[in-house]
DNA sequence: CGCAGATTTGAATGCAATCAACACTGGTGG
DNA sequence: CCACCAGTGTTGATTGCATTCAAATCTGCG
């Protein structure tokens, strides 16, 4: 992926470092838990865009986390039509369910740019959580806020309209994203397609495209190309119908300073 | 609640025994810890419809399941509009995530129909899981399954037509209820007004109405009131694009006798 | 009986999907 | 360097599913 080279053995807290980013924006974490979570051996792998890291029926004996790039997980549905039932940014943990559910899969998770994802084996995990409970309370934080993530999207494909639904796409991309470090002004950019995002939203393309339109003419937001910058955030939230709360950020709100000092690049 | 009187001291157990069934119908449970969680002591609270068991913004200090009766999981969103992100049949766990989540709820439950609900405080809940990694396990399936619920859910109201998400909620329904013994054939009572049944699919109450006759017209279900009776099983699974593989049931199937000795009523 | 809630029906509207082109973009290979 | 190509974005026209508004039954219940 862009920049950071992979090097194994002791330089490799570089891949340590989405998730620790990632966990910090959900909680404080004590500096032992900080070394354990350095300490965990990572199987690195990448992939290339539009692949499967985990299908449909798998059954993992890893858990894994993105080091860098974006994943959705979804479900496919008769007649080949697709919806997207999650994101997935640097740093997060893609299938804790699989230290729990010994059952195949029933959803994906697959890149939507080319991705590095970190596999730790269950054992591996499993003695982490049991010798740190505090880590395991981390990661339980983790599911629960999933779950709230999950619980917002059904609302949003339910009763949002079109409109509503992409701006709160936005609103939410940009606060997960700036959580963790990867956007710095209200600029960022959102590697999904008008495709991918009608498939997070429950919409065609074509009527993304003129959404899209919409929300530019409303002079909410600017993009060219994959790159977005938000021109009035607050018209943004209100047009979204948005509000924050349900990804229990450590901090709230989505334009502070998420300066701290320990994982800065 | 309909029959069970509620008796306090060592007669308690028809207050548990729903739990019980619902965690039985996700997995195996040892005898120690069945009697450990007979001996959960419990608050017992009867509330009438249309009530809130928790609000938006309540932080609980206990966490709680259902003894009897059927609640929603819902959000309201701008302009009054709501939308049911769950439902939770008897047995139920339905705020797991207060254990771990100090932070103010971000949705609500609401009673469909008169509801029995048992509150067990956190610090008890604490010591049991502690106590017993068995039922912490237990604990976590149950969250996990929640959560796959959840995404089934996204994909059905982004992608899937009304007729298709009425027919799918019919087959969840049956499936869940029949799993934890409310269903004995392929009759059962659905206490969703026409207008609950829209909250939960993202129709309107006109829509969901028409869909139901449409439905009928296919010979697919009869209903008479709340009760439903499933005339053609195989043809309302492919109208709804129905697979139960998400339920992670313990036994899979929705038409299994799921007799257990132990928790009969 | 009378009332409130729920179901049903009708008519009109509208949001979003679909179908079909066309334009733009970046990357590839000749 | 340019032609080509696939993927993406954009536009137009049409269709249709679902909403909305309104009113008429139907149902259970005090």
């Amino acid at each position: 992926m862009p920049g950071k080279p992979h090097t194994a053995g002791p330089g490799c807290r570089a891949d340590h470092l989405p998730l620790l980013r990632y966990l910090w924006s959900i909680a404080h974490i004590a500096n032992d838990d900080i070394d354990r979570l350095c300490a965990l051996p990572l199987r690195v792998r990448d992939f290339g865009i539009n692949r499967d890291v985990l299908r449909e029926g798998d059954r993992s004996t890893e858990i894994c986390f993105v080091i860098d790039g974006l994943l959705s997980r979804y479900k496919l549905i008769a007649g080949g039509r697709r919806q997207n039932v999650a994101l997935h940014f640097a740093g997060e943990i893609l299938d804790l369910q699989s230290l729990y559910l010994d059952d195949p899969l029933d959803d994906a998770f697959g890149t939507l740019t080319p991705c590095r994802v970190a596999f730790v084996s269950h054992d591996v995990v499993r003695a982490l959580i049991g010798a740190a409970p505090t880590i395991a309370a981390l990661f339980m934080r983790r599911v629960f806020v999933e779950a709230a993530i999950n619980r917002e999207w059904i609302a949003t494909v339910g009763r949002r309209t079109g409109y509503e639904r992409i701006a709160h796409l936005l609103c939410e991309a940009l606060v997960r994203m700036r959580a963790v470090g990867l956007v710095n002004s209200d600029v960022f950019e959102l590697p999904l397609t008008q495709s991918e995002l009608g498939e997070s939203t429950g919409l065609s393309t074509v009527h993304v495209n003129r959404t899209y339109q919409q929300l530019r003419r409303a002079g909410l937001i600017n993009t060219r190309g994959k790159v977005h910058s938000v021109s009035d955030w607050e018209g943004l939230k209100r047009a979204a119908d948005f509000n924050p709360a349900y990804f229990h950020l450590r901090e709230a709100g989505p334009f502070e300073a998420s300066s701290e000092p320990g994982f800065q690049a």
